[in-house]
DNA sequence: ATAGCTACCTTGTAATACAAGTTACCTTTC
DNA sequence: GAAAGGTAACTTGTATTACAAGGTAGCTAT
């Protein structure tokens, strides 16, 4: 059940994520895992990136490291804010819709 | 994305909806939907009621009615209230660690 | 007996989390 | 200069679930 609750609130939490700076992937990963998410691991967050990537919500960057091979950094473009706005929206409402709903006794 | 955000919510919602009292699928998704939830539908419904049938989740009463055919009420049993307080552990940990990404500046 | 209502149920599709595996670049050590 | 080890990108396949659309069947009223 833990995994089906994720589903698209994720993306709403990565596009928060990169919002005003650049982050990469292994950085986005730990920025979640920090915040309480329980272990999101690199066959969630790829996917997931280059989903956004081809909707066009990013400025990418890529930069090469002197350690191994180049980082790609993510941070949100126009349209991305736009959508992040959209999902902030979505989310707000249904929280409150199932708070609503738990407490009544 | 409104649609996958609600994947595995809604079976938690369903589950308190009917947690002490009968209702059959009709009252159901009037509760949901009462409660914010857009436009739950019969093919949202049914299929996860009969999941969570399956599952042995539920004490089942049919009752025959005046009007039209037997309606069959749902109401937890004790696995269903486990489940229930399972689904409400994880939803708070959830909410509040999304809301706790989207609040960072 | 036909129409209309209500209720239950089935089938098929699209979306997405995640595990597991692959490729490739760089440094360090032998 | 070959091997080992680390980091980062990406791919493939599977299970789950919301939802549309359609189907079955019982009852009432005309």
């Amino acid at each position: 059940m833990q995994t089906q609750m994720l589903k698209g609130i994720l993306e709403g939490c990565v596009l928060k994520v990169v919002e005003n700076d650049y982050h990469f992937s292994k950085e986005i990963l730990e920025i979640l895992n920090s915040h309480g998410f329980n272990n999101i691991t690199e066959g969630t967050i790829f996917p997931l990136l280059i989903r956004l990537e081809k909707e066009n919500l990013f400025e990418i960057k890529k930069i090469k490291t002197e350690y191994g091979p180049h980082r790609k950094y993510y941070r949100l473009n126009e349209k991305g804010k736009q959508e992040l706005k959209n999902f902030e929206e979505s989310w707000n409402h249904l929280y409150k819709t199932v708070n609503h709903i738990m407490k009544e006794e």
